[in-house]
DNA sequence: TTAAAACCTCACGTTGATGTCAGAGGCAAG
DNA sequence: CTTGCCTCTGACATCAACGTGAGGTTTTAA
């Protein structure tokens, strides 16, 4: 399939599929104009992308992850990097978890009072 | 207090305490020769900022809460965006679970094959 | 009193993941 | 064969939350 296609299957931007090429996260064949190819499995690669990047990893840590989940192998340095990022994702989970406590604080603290005397 | 002694209280910089103002989020009295003097109170309003930044929030949307907070009485708009946030945080949350699952996926995938012989 | 340390206001620099625009070639349909 | 959409490669623009440095004043401690 052609970019345009991958980019409407995956909701993913033309642009933000050939910067992912760019930082060597996606890779692609080439027409004999030049076009760029992809596979089907493209599309899971895409989301897989997607979903690190949603985690908060950057281009460069995704580019250092993904040689293992295709070699389904890790060595030592990769994997201490996979489970600091699994660490940091926990500890960002909790923080959400507290700002949110406290988003659900303010909301109660603010609406509690007198409900049908919100106006001020 | 002055700015400086707030940042290292909050561990906040001092040129970011300086940002907070200028996006309306902290107000600070001035001194005869212009320096900023704070509150006491002023360290958990920027501890309340950090956490709600930390939860994704702009600077913007933070203005628009925390005359809620102050005032302890939230229009319905602006009850709609604190819910709205509060979604948005949950929706994020669950993001980063199935994130780190995938991450520990990962490195179970890589890690067991043969611990013995990972170097690849 | 003098020198370091803190503070002030501009104002430009940074970073990452795109958006956007220009100029040019490619491809299926009528 | 041409119209219209897709794709290509640059390359500059964007946005947010600061960092950083210039040039100048103020406070503090010796």
């Amino acid at each position: 399939m052609r970019i345009g296609d991958l980019a409407s299957m995956t909701r993913v931007s033309v642009r933000a599929l050939r910067y992912y090429e760019e930082q060597g996260l996606l890779a692609s064949t080439r027409s004999e104009s030049g076009q760029r190819l992809y596979e089907n499995a493209a599309v899971n690669r895409v989301r897989l992308i997607q979903q690190l990047y949603g985690a908060g990893l950057s281009s460069k840590t995704i580019a250092e992850l993904l040689p293992c989940v295709d070699a389904k192998v890790s060595t030592p340095e990769s994997r201490e990097r996979l489970a600091a990022e699994r660490d940091r994702i926990n500890t960002q989970i909790a923080e959400l978890i507290i700002a949110r406590d406290r988003l659900n604080d303010i909301i109660n603290a603010t609406s509690r009072p007198s409900p049908e005397c919100d106006y001020v």
